[in-house]
DNA sequence: AATACTATTCCGAATAACGGAATGCCGATC
DNA sequence: GATCGGCATTCCGTTATTCGGAATAGTATT
């Protein structure tokens, strides 16, 4: 029973490591630490389950509890990892580069990948070690309604009928906001053709964006790059010469990620 | 059936969630790439079990898989979830001071964390981004051979005797190596007292270290800091210095901690 | 061409996770 | 100062979920 919720159970995956997961992510745009029964309601899990996942993280030093306070947040070994996987995945050789270009352009410089039906930030210029708080940092963007997001749909794998379809509805943000498929699919074409996107406002009232895909040998794109600041200072003219400045950044990490994988 | 297994079957943890943990920490050491029958061997699980975990943790972006050798490695979302346990667990704040004691005395400085019956290196001097690799980094040191290990057992919530005897039997790694468990608790009393840890080539011959703890308020320690190099450089009188050095820097990286945990 | 090694998928058995309810601890409120 | 409300934590019977042996498929090696 319990009726195959999902009609669409493909290659099924371990659901306890999935929520304990999303407990993890709670943390990522927000570090403040929270108590076992906010967690448990914002992943929508019983107390129970979610203190016994807590639990077993902490264990491990994935998360640790605050003595005063009770609360939990992420833990040191989570640090430890995640300085190996950003050599694992060779992202240490591209935050010299991500910051150069902020330097060249004078705007914040982003490396982001795709996380569901989000844009997720995994570089950012500026920030080695403390990352800043301007704009959203770590957390999730919509992925329709952000540059680096429209990149990673045009390049990603699947037709981009099926890509677009599989969003869902399309959330509407500002009055610029792209909620019709047919011309989300429409300016994801374009995109794949020209090779950049550009976000006109269509998250944010007053913020522009612009960003590149990292093609890999198929020619799709996991990673995107993207540079994000105020319409005033990214008008029409500035946005024709960052188009070159970020299409050059975008190859030359691509260059970087393929050499030694 | 299966029977209660472990005797000592305390808080219950989550099965899944410590064996995919386990699959992750396999990449801390080594940050190479491993296939899934590896990953299997090594962690003790079967394959198929292990592929499934993997899968999840792929889909989640805490592992990704290289197109072209099917091998499997950290993943970016990883990268990301570190920086935020970075700043979450305030060690973003103590880096800097870590490589000014670098700079200072001239010898690779870490801090270090207990897990289960080792110490792991959390932060390391001269090594923002990439890590170096003298000596082992990132890996799991046997807690009974290293300074930073004998700190943090003394200095724990557990009365000396019980604590040395959960550590099983004390492996030997040189001739130097504490293996007498009554010798351990000893030298943890004195460590306790005199509040610094020494380390003569108990696990590498030519290695010596000097280790003081970070304490909290209730004067336990979760983080310890040390000092190693080569038996030559770290002549006796030279560790007279270096312990007023560490000691130092332990109580301002104490501070920093406490400040805005 | 055959062998040996990979990664990946399948499915019945049974274990380990689930979650409702009980406990215990503070701190606020009446 | 006693009562209430909210918190983290634990317990335990039920059942959904994981487990793992075996089958499949694909790739390198002899």
């Amino acid at each position: 029973m319990a009726v195959d919720r999902d009609a669409e159970r493909r290659g099924a995956t371990a659901q306890t490591v999935e929520r304990a997961i999303a407990i993890l992510n709670l943390f990522r745009r927000d570090p403040a630490a929270l108590g076992i029964s906010a967690i448990a309601a914002s992943t929508g899990l019983k107390v129970s389950t979610a203190h016994r996942l807590v639990r077993t993280l902490v264990i491990e030093g994935l998360m640790q509890q605050d003595p005063e306070t009770e609360r939990y947040r992420l833990g040191p070994m989570l640090a430890l990892l995640g300085q190996s996987a950003l050599r694992a995945s060779g992202l240490d050789r591209i935050l010299p580069l991500v910051d150069e270009l902020e330097t060249t352009c004078g705007e914040t410089v982003s490396l982001s990948m795709r996380h569901g039906s989000t844009v997720s930030v995994v570089l950012r210029s500026g920030s080695h070690q403390a990352l800043r708080f301007e704009h959203p940092v770590g957390a999730a963007i919509e992925i329709h309604a952000s540059a680096m997001g429209k990149v990673l749909l045009a390049f990603s794998s699947e037709p981009l009928p099926e890509a677009v379809a599989a969003l869902g509805t399309l959330e509407h943000f500002t009055p610029t906001t792209i909620t019709s498929p047919t011309q989300l699919i429409a300016e994801l074409a374009d995109i794949l053709a020209v090779g950049v996107a550009i976000n006109l406002e269509e998250r944010y009232v007053g913020v522009r964006g612009i960003a590149a895909p990292v093609l890999d040998r198929s020619g799709g794109a996991t990673y995107t790059i993207g540079i994000q600041g105020p319409s005033v200072r990214l008008t029409d003219n500035n946005l024709e010469q960052l188009k070159r400045l970020i299409l050059d950044a975008a190859h030359r990490v691509a260059i970087l990620l393929s050499d030694a994988g």
